[in-house]
DNA sequence: TAATTGGTTAGCCATGGAGCTAACTATAGG
DNA sequence: CCTATAGTTAGCTCCATGGCTAACCAATTA
């Protein structure tokens, strides 16, 4: 688990590097050889081969190398848990978010009760716009 | 969109360190003062108040003083906009694996067909267990 | 075998990020 | 008014990161 977090450490900031992100987006579609992944890039080929270790050390690529030529492909587990944590954290964000509601509805409900006669004319509370994923 | 991906570098960057992604985690069960935040850890208030810095300026976090306290709250987009990013690439991904699985299943029916009366006994492709979250 | 191609190693430099202390501002409470 | 509280500003180290060049393998290919 502390073994976890440091991996994400890892991970987000592989993914802090936007060459890096364009290295992880074109894997996405298939694997490539380095100089194929390097080719888009105005850099130095061993400054690339550096994003390239990064990306392998945090375990968001694998790659092996036949002849003189290293093919390397995404190894989705680490992006996976990456996104987990995003997940995660909005899983317990929006329940915290029902729960207030819950507690905004039961105020008002007791307000109302308190004194019966006058509505009670508030602002609706802004809630969130549930998202597509969840 | 190219101060998107700007945006996303920040926030990968921000994430990437592990007491700014505990103060996330912490924020996302409520809101909290700078004082509440900063005690489970053995830093410095100013240093501290970089990490809180860092947050508010990618946009994670929100924050007003009132008094002499510093309120800090979660400001979700920006973790959902990132949280978009690994859902889009995993479409790809997601979308290439499906293709190259019906390329797969294609060959199959093609290499049946050429030798018609021998069945063909392959292992079955390994399919990566669909998600939750798709 | 010689030259080219594809990648690797080594080593340098500049920048930025994470931490610290010290000193300061401003509100709250006595 | 005085003191304690809650942040803030300024300025300093240290080291990790991203970039470079130069030189170096090791497979292909001519």
């Amino acid at each position: 688990m502390a073994n976890q977090l440091s991996q994400l450490d890892q991970v987000f900031a592989a993914l802090a590097d936007p060459t890096r992100r364009a290295i992880v987006m074109r894997l996405c579609a298939g694997e490539a050889s380095v100089g194929e992944l390097a080719e888009p890039f105005e850099m130095a080929l061993p400054s690339f081969m550096k994003h390239i270790h990064v990306l392998e050390t945090c375990g968001l690529l694998q790659s092996e190398k036949e002849g003189r030529v290293r093919t390397c492909r995404l190894s989705p587990e680490a992006l996976l848990s990456a996104e987990d944590w995003f997940q995660h954290q909005r899983a317990i964000w929006e329940a915290r978010l029902d729960r207030f509601e819950a507690y905004v509805m039961k105020l008002k409900k007791e307000r109302a009760a308190a004194k019966r006669p006058s509505k009670t004319t508030e602002k609706t509370t802004n809630k969130p716009s549930k998202r597509k994923g969840a």
